[in-house]
RNA sequence: GGCCUCGUGGCGGAGUGGUGACGCAGAGGACUGCAAAUCCUUGUACCCCGGUUCAAUUCCGGGCGAGGCCUCCA
C-alpha cells in the first residue's frame, strides 16, 4: 500500500497522510452555493478532489472512503437571485426554481466532466437542526453571543483563532478595511445565526425565526457525515479565510477538539487568458458553456479535454486556462488508445505520482508513456485503462452510426482506387474532404505485400 | 498597511551543491505522389544583486516581479 504525502495547509509542509481510520478515510469538500451556473473555476476544486477521491479508493479500497460535499441551498445571494428572476412569484417558490435549476445543472456538470459522486451530497436546508445544537453549545460555552437579532462568533473566545490563515486578529486590524458594526464584540466576529424578515426564508430557533450565517452549515454537515474530528478538509484557495478559518472556530469550539480536520488542502485560483477571471472582464465562463455551447474559441469543449487541461497543471498552481490549453490537451487525449475494460493494476509510476500530493503532471506523463506502449502492444491496454481510470479521464471512441462508418469506409476504398489510378486529385478531394468533417485518413504499408493500407480515426466530436 | 503563495527553456512543468528529467509546441531527417500518422535526431532554461563554497539554478540575506486573502468569489 503506497503511503499518500499531502500538502497540508494547517502546517505549510508536506507529511504522509495517516488517515484517523483506515477503514473509513473521511473527506469533506466545500460545494456550490447554488444560485448561479457553476463556472469554470468551480470545476476546479471538483475535479481535483475527485482526482483525491479516486486515490483514496484505490489505497483503502472503495468502500472505505467517505466523501462528503455539501451544497448550499440557503444564503442570500439565492434570495436575491430568485427575486431578480422570479418577480412575480412568492420568495421561497422562486427560491425553490433557483436552487433545484443551479442543483441539476451542477451535477450535469459534475458528471460530463467525470466526477464520481460523492458518498453524501448533503443539503444545508436539511441539516438546521445539526446548526442549531452546534450554536447553543458555542453559546452554552461562552464562545458565542446574541445582539440585535445575530447570533455571533467571539473570536477572542478562542486563544488560537488564525491558525488555518496565519492572521492575528489584532495585527489584522490594524492596517484593514474593517466595516464597523457597533453590534459586534470584535470586528472579526462573524454571524452563525440571523433573524429572517417576515418574507424571507427562515426556521424557527431558541433566538427567533431565522437562517444561518454562512460557515456554520459545514461545521454542521461535516460533524454529521463524517464526526467531530475527520482526515481531510478541502476546498478553493479563497476559502482559507474567513469560511475555512471559521469553520475551524465554531467545530473546534463547539466539540472542544484539537483540529476539526488533520488535513487541510487548497487548490489555486483559475485564471482565463492570462486574466482573472471576473464577470467585470468580460471573461467569466461556464462549465455549461465550455460543454454546450460555442462561446470559448468558437466550438465546444468534450468534459474529459476539460479535466485534462485541468489536470495538466498541479493543484496547488495558479492555473492559466487558456484555448492554446485546451487543444493541447485535446491533442494528447488524441494520442491515446481507447483501452476498454480496466484489468489489473494500475501503473505503479503513475500512483506514485499521485501518491506525491497529488501530481497529476507527472502521472499524465507517465500515462503518456503507456499509451504509447499500449498503442503498439494491446497487452498494456487493460493497464493503461486501469491507469486512467485513477485520474479518470477517459479516452472515448465517438460514437458513430453504422451507415457513416459504411458510407466513409466506401470512400477511403474509392480513394485507394483513385490512387491506384494515381488521380491524386479526386483522391485528396476525398481525404480533404472527410478531414473537413473531422475525420483523419491514416495511411499505413502492409508490411508482407508493401501495399498502401488506410485507417482512420475521428478527431473531432461534430461529425 | 497586515498575512500567505510563487518566480526554471515558446508553453506546461520535474529536479539537483558540480554530469541540460520529461511532455507539448518548434526545427531537421526518414517515410509519402503531396500530406497526415509513425519513427529518428534536435533545446545557448533556471528574476536581479550580494554572501557562503573549490563550485549555486539549487543554501543564506536583500531586492524586484506576479498572484491571492483581509469585502459571505472555487
Amino acid at each position: 500500500m503506497p503511503i499518500l504525502k499531502l500538502y497540508n495547509t494547517l502546517t505549510r509542509e508536506k507529511a504522509d497522510f495517516r488517515p484517523i481510520d483506515p477503514q473509513n478515510v473521511r473527506m469533506y469538500v466545500c460545494g456550490p452555493t447554488v444560485y448561479d451556473f457553476a463556472h469554470i473555476g468551480n470545476a476546479r476544486p471538483i475535479i481535483v478532489f475527485d482526482v483525491l477521491f479516486r486515490l483514496l479508493r484505490h489505497v483503502y479500497g472503495e468502500s472505505h472512503v467517505t466523501y462528503a460535499r455539501n451544497i448550499t441551498d440557503v444564503d442570500d445571494k439565492i434570495n436575491a437571485r430568485a427575486l431578480r428572476d422570479y418577480p412575480g412569484l412568492p420568495l421561497n417558490e422562486a427560491i425553490r426554481r433557483v436552487t433545484e435549476k443551479t442543483e441539476k445543472q451542477f451535477l450535469d456538470d459534475a458528471a460530463v466532466l467525470g466526477c464520481l459522486d460523492p458518498t453524501v451530497q448533503p443539503r444545508a436546508t436539511e441539516n438546521i437542526a445539526e446548526m442549531i445544537e452546534i450554536i447553543e453549545k458555542l453559546i452554552a460555552k461562552g464562545h458565542a453571543y446574541e445582539a440585535e437579532g445575530e447570533v455571533l462568533f467571539d473570536t477572542t473566545s478562542m486563544a488560537d483563532y488564525g491558525q488555518l490563515s496565519k492572521r492575528n486578529l489584532e495585527e489584522q486590524q490594524a492596517g484593514a478595511r474593517v466595516a464597523v458594526e457597533a453590534h459586534k464584540k470584535n470586528p472579526g466576529d462573524f454571524v452563525l445565526w440571523k433573524l429572517s424578515e417576515e418574507h424571507e426564508p427562515g426556521w424557527e430557533s431558541p433566538w427567533g425565526r431565522g437562517r444561518p450565517g454562512w460557515h456554520i452549515e459545514c461545521s454542521a454537515m461535516s460533524r454529521h457525515y463524517l464526526g467531530e474530528v475527520f482526515d481531510i478538509h478541502g476546498g478553493g484557495i479563497d476559502l482559507i479565510f474567513p469560511h475555512h478559518e471559521n469553520e475551524i472556530a465554531q467545530s473546534r469550539c463547539a466539540h472542544g477538539t484539537e483540529v476539526m480536520a488533520n488535513v487541510w488542502m487548497h487548490n489555486g485560483f483559475l485564471q482565463v487568458e492570462g486574466r482573472k477571471m471576473s464577470k467585470s472582464e468580460g471573461n467569466f465562463i461556464t462549465i455549461y458553456e465550455l460543454l454546450h455551447t460555442e462561446t470559448f474559441g468558437g466550438r465546444k469543449w468534450p468534459g474529459e479535454v476539460l479535466r485534462l487541461a485541468m489536470l495538466m497543471t498541479h493543484y496547488r498552481e495558479p492555473i492559466d486556462f487558456s484555448m492554446k490549453r485546451l487543444e493541447e490537451a485535446e491533442h494528447l487525449l488524441s494520442k491515446w488508445p481507447v483501452a476498454g475494460e480496466a484489468a489489473g493494476e494500475p501503473d505503479p509510476a503513475v500512483v506514485a505520482a499521485l501518491a506525491d500530493d497529488l501530481n497529476t503532471v507527472a502521472a499524465i506523463q507517465a500515462l503518456h508513456a503507456l499509451a504509447q506502449k499500449a498503442s503498439a502492444d494491446s497487452r498494456y491496454l487493460g493497464v493503461f485503462a486501469a491507469s486512467t481510470a485513477l485520474i479518470g479521464v477517459v479516452p472515448k471512441e465517438i460514437e458513430l452510426d453504422e451507415a457513416v462508418v459504411h458510407e466513409i469506409d466506401g470512400r477511403v476504398r474509392a480513394r485507394l482506387e483513385l490512387l491506384k489510378a494515381k488521380n491524386y486529385a479526386e483522391a485528396d478531394a476525398i481525404r480533404a474532404d472527410l478531414l473537413a468533417r473531422g475525420i483523419q485518413l491514416k495511411d499505413g504499408k502492409d508490411p508482407e505485400t508493401g501495399e498502401r493500407v488506410t485507417t482512420w480515426e475521428v478527431k473531432r466530436s461534430q461529425v
